[in-house]
DNA sequence: CGCACCTTTTACGTTTACGTCAATCCTATA
DNA sequence: TATAGGATTGACGTAAACGTAAAAGGTGCG
């Protein structure tokens, strides 16, 4: 049994004992399916957020590993910080409802639904504060570009 | 000849020569008139973005330094950095058109723009993929509360 | 055998815009 | 004169999420 190959390149393949049907995938891999640095795993698994397995020193990541980084990444992507992340994820009980998990995460969503739309609303006055100076600016630059001496401009 | 005396509780009024009618404020009252700290202020001045006189080692603030403090805060406001929003004040020359200045303005405020822009896209995705998220949960909330032994839920 | 390549841990560096002391000084006022 | 209120400089702390370097160990291949 071996690693999981991603196409050919296989390179460094050890030999790694493999129970039932587990896919295992070092760090590298990981990093490259998922889109992230090495350094990324490695402080995700710092702060609490991963665990994966150890082969020596080795680490090896299982389809659990990806699940949560894929949440993670969700995370991530909608504004959650890492803390509130390993927050929510640490709720997780896989033997009863998670009722209390998924109460937590509701919460904590609306909370950053309300954020990220306080946020566009600050972007959007951005944006227009912008424009009115960019057409300040583009006027002034008129003037003093367009017949530095006649006063009629059109 | 005084401070300027914002309403009428003008304390610590020390003599300072005042010539032709300038107005000077100190920083505490610089910072209340413009809701910003005094140490923000003298960050400012550190970072080479305000220059206010001294009397002795008492910072005095004139309107000059208000007129750059407010165009400071307005770069802020739409997102600029302090090192853009002082690349561009530099540029001023009182004696010139200073068309330079006003290029480069407009230059960055077309980046900046754009990039506010993309910044309100990146939002409005993680709005949506958060509010997905959202009614998923919502849904297993449902099903884990609502007639847990019973299979028809409405 | 030696090199290339992957991995490990440790730990300091980066970015931005200040916050938060700390020690000291000056001044007006009761 | 004691006290309260501003003001000064200097310097370390903070937040978030890693980047980057260093020093080292393991492995397969030609």
């Amino acid at each position: 049994m071996k690693l999981v190959s991603p196409g050919e390149a296989a390179a460094n393949t050890n030999e790694i004992p493999v129970e039932a049907g587990e896919e295992f995938v070092r760090i590298g891999e990981m990093a490259k399916k998922y889109g992230v640095t090495l350094r990324t795993l490695r402080f995700y698994e710092d702060k609490g957020l991963l665990n994966p397995h150890r082969d020596g020193s080795t680490r090896l990541y299982t389809r659990r590993d990806k699940a949560r980084l894929k949440l993670i990444l969700l995370g991530r992507k909608v504004g959650f910080s890492l803390r509130d992340v390993k927050q929510m994820m640490d709720l997780y009980d896989p033997t009863g409802t998670n009722t209390r998990q998924l109460r937590l995460a509701l919460d904590k969503s609306e909370k950053q639904l309300a954020r990220l739309q306080k946020q566009r609303a600050l972007i959007d006055d951005a944006i227009g504060e912008l424009s009115n100076s960019m057409s300040v600016v583009r006027q002034m630059l008129v003037e003093r570009t367009a017949a530095p001496q006649a006063s009629a401009a059109g």
